[in-house]
DNA sequence: CCCTGTTTAGGGCGGT
DNA sequence: ACCGCCCTAAACAGGG
């Protein structure tokens, strides 16, 4: 409970972690995706407690960053200057919050390096794959990497690389929502609000794409920290100390501009995705449909790696 | 050197 | 109790 004198909420931890405020942070975004250091300025700007012990949290962030699929980062062009890559939300990380706690997420987001699936015919596709090819193969051989601790195997599994940037499956599914989608956001009347209900909206969106603005009034008073602009646009921007308290906003700033002028930084997205090794339940099926393809992106390398949880479970498995 | 990223390790906590 | 998610620390590599 906020001491009644001081600053009250301002200085309280916010209820969101890391991965929730970076992902506002990135939605915030005209371009929905933002260097290092922006993400880091947008949190500081909006929330005061974190304008303190920067060392912790951007380390704490920079791990959720990686560690997450979720997260995609995007290499700059030649023509943008700046350190680091601008980082994104992965297109098909989808209900992360459903359960409408952002400090806790219901199910992690995850990516196999599973990648191919014909889902090419999105339009959405080609923003990350230059040049779709990718043989059929795919991981068939897989770079071993074993989950043994063995130790220095760990270089084994190496595999930088992308290319492949592995698991963006398509969408057609018809399961996907990406963690701030108006979706998930309105819940379970968006419906009603999607026409074709295809979640291709929300990717397009994302991405920058022009997007209905009422949508965008959607998310604005699902975050009512993170201000119609992010200071990285030049826009009003609210009140850095602003507390909880809601605020209305027209959406109009958010996606004003998408289309031609700025381009996105070069369309493609390098999650090294780690070549999960051998998961032998699953080698077999790689061929498989789409679906299941989504089913195991639902796997968080880390689990993979880690030998948490089993690959294959069924809750998985159904669509 | 500092910033950016990646990775490993361990503790806390909530849900089941 | 166990599992899954989150937080923090820290080592380390690479780039500007």
């Amino acid at each position: 409970m906020p001491r009644p004198g001081k600053n009250s909420y301002s200085d309280q931890k916010p209820p969101y972690s890391y991965i929730s405020l970076t992902a506002m942070a990135i939605q915030n975004s005209s371009e929905k995706m933002l260097p290092l250091s922006d993400i880091y300025k947008f949190i500081m700007d909006r929330f005061p407690y974190y304008r303190e012990n920067t060392q912790r949290w951007q380390n704490s962030l920079r791990h959720n960053l990686s560690f997450n699929d979720c997260f995609i980062k995007i290499p700059r062009r030649p023509d943008q200057p700046g350190k680091g890559s601008f980082w994104a939300l992965h297109p098909e990380c989808g209900d992360m919050f459903e359960n409408g706690s952002f400090l806790r997420r219901r199910k992690r987001f995850k990516v196999l390096r599973a990648e191919q699936m014909a889902c090419k015919s999105s339009p959405m596709m080609h923003y990350f794959h230059h040049h779709h090819h990718h043989p059929g193969s795919k991981l068939g051989t897989s770079s071993g990497h074993h989950e043994h601790p063995a130790g220095p195997a760990s270089t084994v599994g190496r595999i930088p690389h992308f290319q492949g940037y592995g698991g963006i499956t398509c969408a057609q599914s018809g399961g996907f929502k990406h963690p701030f989608a108006i979706e998930n956001i309105i819940g379970r009347d968006y419906k009603g609000v999607m026409a074709s209900g295809l979640p291709l909206t929300s990717v397009m969106h994302h991405l920058g794409y022009p997007v209905p603005p009422q949508l965008s009034s959607v998310v604005n008073s699902m975050w009512p920290h993170v201000g119609m602009l992010s200071e990285s646009m030049g826009g009003v921007h609210v009140p850095a100390s602003s507390e909880y308290a809601p605020f209305s906003v027209s959406a109009k700033g958010l996606y004003h501009n998408a289309n031609g002028q700025t381009l996105p930084a070069v369309p493609l997205p390098i999650k090294p995705t780690p070549s999960l090794g051998p998961i032998p339940s699953l080698t077999g099926l790689q061929s498989g449909p789409s679906q299941l393809c989504s089913a195991v992106s639902l796997m968080e390398k880390s689990d993979l790696l880690e030998g948490k949880g089993h690959p294959l479970h069924p809750a998985l498995l159904l669509s």
